[in-house]
This record gives structure tokens, C-alpha cells and sequence, in this order.
DNA sequence: AGTGATAATGATAATCATTTTCATTATAAT
DNA sequence: ATTATAATGAAAATGATTATCATTATCACT
């Protein structure tokens, strides 16, 4: 019962770490389940918490490592938000951006972004050669804007 | 000698200080006229040592104290990167998003973004109300360009 | 200009997240 | 099965940020 909604992409990982070079430990498998599965962003120390559950001799310390070693090998991104940037979602695949929800943490990728126009524009006015692009959507899901309408009535 | 290229810019946020119920303070003008005069992000301990050619005896619990007062006021914003969190630069005046060189550290803000079609899609297929966006280009200014076409004869 | 209430400062200590160390255990190649 | 060694986790160390508190400086009000 270690993955039940993306049993596949669990096996990737999984696949991802040996092929780094990494060995497959019970603490690692139970960490990348809870990621794998997860559509909020986690810190060390909630997926420390929920790893336990699993297995309960997991230290805090391997969390932080194999964090480490999932974001070497491209599987995870750490999330950057107003109020903190210690926390870790999957990574994107392909070119996609993140949409988050203020309210309840929920998070998703979007794409199909073209921000080609813009950045040409602004090469043109600044002189920089632009690498690269951080794009990211702040708002409320479909069941937090439901519960804000209830409050205000 | 305080202010050199921004006086304005400087006299403005003492007074934004001020009008925040904040004492004007020798510590915090120097604080003040490092950040206003900066085109990088600096981090607290930069400041401190920045700030202590003007007031030697300052100290960097004052810096901490007043780059968070400066976030209150809305006068200066933290800069978000791949290596790290903990810089500040002055906030942006109206809707300006940040646009960075990867090799210096030089920032300068942009605007004239327009997202609305993008967000507009993106709530249809989502859900989601989207409330707010962090846009950031990464790139090489015009002056880092050129050392690294020297570099590659 | 002088006084006084109190906001601000800075030395020091405390806190808290993250890293390092190191003896022990588990993995995977043989 | 054996074995080399990667990985683990308890404990200690580190480093950035925050809290304490006695002292100092600001500024509103004479
Ligand atoms: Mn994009
Ligand atoms: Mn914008
Ligand atoms: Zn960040
Ligand atoms: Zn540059």
C-alpha cells in the first residue's frame, strides 16, 4: 500500500534513484510515496510525520537527505511563497508553472504560457539576454472560493 | 553624504519611516541610504558591513529589525532565487516585475507584463481564482554578456 | 533649549532549522 | 552466503534569526 494514486510515477522515482546510483531503503520508498501522492507542498518535518506512519523508525536527518537527492536527480523543486521557501512539491514536467491556492495549499502546474513577446520586448529595452523565466499563480481553488462565498453572506 | 544617486528616493522613505510612527535614528538612516542606492539584492550581513563605514558601532540585530520594518512599510521586498531567500531590494512602484543577471547579482525591475488572456485561460481550465502572479526573468545584463563572449575566443 | 516618556539600540543569550559526525545497519553486486 | 560500502539515525555542531534586557537616543511637550 505504499502508492495508490500514481502508482507509476512512484515506480519512476523509485526507477530514478537507482539509476543515480542510489540504493532503494525502505526510509526513501515511504518518502517518495508521500511526495509522489501528495498535491500540497510538504516540509521536512510533515513528511518526517507521515513517513513515520509507514515506517517508524525514520530519522529527520534522512528526510533532508534524500530531499537533497531528489532535487539533484530533478524529481522534486523546493516551492517559493510569501510566508516561506522550505517546502517541496514534485517537479514540473516539461514547461509548466505552478498555480497555488492561498487558502488551503493546494497546488497545481499549468502550461501553455508564451511569454516569447514579452521577453523579446524587454531584451530589447534592458540588454539582457533572458535565460530563463519564474512564473507563478496565486489564487483560490474551486472549493476555497466556495467556502469564502458561505463566510460572506 | 548619505544619499548620493537617489536623495529623493532616500529623503522619501525616512519620511515613509516616520509617518509609520517609526524615530528617525542614525542606524536606520544608513540602513536607509545602503538599500536605496543598491541595484542588488543585499543580504542582512551585507548591510551591517556596508553600514558600518557610516555607524561602526551598529549592529546587526538593528538590521534585521529595520529590513523587517521596511517590509512593513512596503519600501523594500525579498528577492527570491535558486541559491537562496534572505536578500532585499527597494519594492517595485506599481505593478514591476524583477528582471536578474545571473552573473552579477544586478537587478532591475520591468513592466508593461500583460497576463490577463493567460490568467483568464488558466481559471477556465482550473477553477481556480487567480488572485495575484510572481513573474521573474533570469538572464545575463549587458555587461556580463560581454565578459562571456570573451571568455569563449 | 530642557525635560521626560519611551522607542530604539546593541551586547548577549536563546531558539530553531539544517548539517555534520560516527557507529551501526541494510543494500546489492559478487 | 559473503562482502564492500552506501545509507541510516542518534547525537552533537553549526549558523541564521530572534528574544532579553540594561543603556541610549529621539522627539513631543514645555
Ligand atoms: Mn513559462
Ligand atoms: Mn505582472
Ligand atoms: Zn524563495
Ligand atoms: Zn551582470
Amino acid at each position: 500500500m505504499t502508492s495508490q494514486i500514481h502508482p507509476s510515477k512512484y515506480e519512476a522515482w523509485l526507477d530514478s534513484l537507482q539509476n543515480g546510483g542510489y540504493r532503494l531503503t525502505a526510509p526513501r520508498k515511504a518518502i517518495v510515496a508521500i511526495i509522489v501522492n501528495s498535491s500540497r507542498a510538504l516540509d521536512a518535518v510533515e513528511i518526517f510525520d507521515l513517513g513515520r506512519v509507514e515506517h517508524p523508525r525514520l530519522g529527520l536527518v534522512t528526510v533532508y537527505r534524500t530531499l537533497e537527492k531528489l532535487d539533484e536527480l530533478g524529481l522534486v523543486q523546493r516551492v517559493h511563497q510569501p510566508d516561506g521557501c522550505n517546502m517541496y512539491l514534485r517537479a514540473p514536467e516539461g514547461h509548466e508553472h505552478l498555480l497555488l491556492c492561498k487558502s488551503c495549499g493546494q497546488m497545481e502546474y499549468f502550461s501553455g504560457d508564451d511569454l516569447s513577446e514579452l521577453i523579446e520586448q524587454i531584451s530589447q529595452r534592458s540588454g539582457y539576454q533572458v535565460l530563463e523565466h519564474w512564473l507563478q499563480l496565486f489564487g483560490l481553488c474551486g472549493s476555497c472560493q466556495v467556502v469564502t462565498a458561505e463566510l460572506d453572506v
